[in-house]
DNA sequence: ATCAAGGTGAGCCATATGGCTAAGTAATTG
DNA sequence: CAATTACTTAGCCATATGGCTCACCTTGAT
């Protein structure tokens, strides 16, 4: 799905993961995201633009300067995806488990015989 | 952190993450899981070592064959970041919730005076 | 009316990504 | 031993990424 690739892919790098972390105390305009990334604003642009196509983002103008904000849902995506995955391996790694008890149980009754 | 960045990177492939979804129903080998993505071999290691790089996935060789599998923590970098970020996240929430309710109640009393 | 500040758009550059084919190498099979 | 199978390596190609500067447009302050 592409949506997901775009949630993840703003999740890989660094200077992004960091305006979340800092959103999440609080909106902040462009200018001084960038300043604290020590970064021309152009080139942080892009990754706000990143942020936004993947909707973990909004963005509003408020006179000539524009201030961000994280989205409510800006993580689930993100977190749902990697929850489900890990039920899956977790439910085979108990199925494994019974499976090598059931194993040592044949084991035993085996050897008792 | 450069771990997170490959983490993420990685999940950021549908390709990759149905290769982690697979990979948790039990490991496969490199041809196996290429095969099932319609995709030529050297292309699909490509994959692979980004997962391994990311430590999602190790692999071993036996005989001419390579077997995959999932690592038992492959998921919980992606996932303590998030719940981390989420937690902030939420506990400014609540702090702005309780600082509307504390100004509605000062509303409230100034009205009754 | 002018000038400064904040953001935007265009476009350059080096490197990375994601696909491919072609030509190996090593393990099985006949 | 010969042929096949399963990877592996090298390298091509188009596009994407992440940084930059320069020029421009709005909005706010003098």
């Amino acid at each position: 799905m592409a949506h997901l690739d775009r949630v993840f892919h703003s999740l890989s790098d660094g200077t992004r993961r960091a305006v979340i972390a800092q959103l999440a105390n609080g909106p902040a305009s462009i200018g001084d995201l960038a300043r604290r990334h020590h970064m021309a604003l152009p080139s942080f642009m892009k990754h706000m633009r990143v942020l936004e196509e993947s909707k973990m983002v909004a963005s509003r103008k408020v006179g000539r300067v524009r201030m961000c904000q994280l989205r409510p849902k800006a993580l689930t995506a993100a977190q749902t995806w990697l929850a489900r995955e890990r039920r899956v391996w977790e439910a085979r790694l108990n199925q494994l488990d019974s499976f090598v008890e059931a194993l040592a149980a044949e084991e035993h009754s085996n050897g008792r015989k």
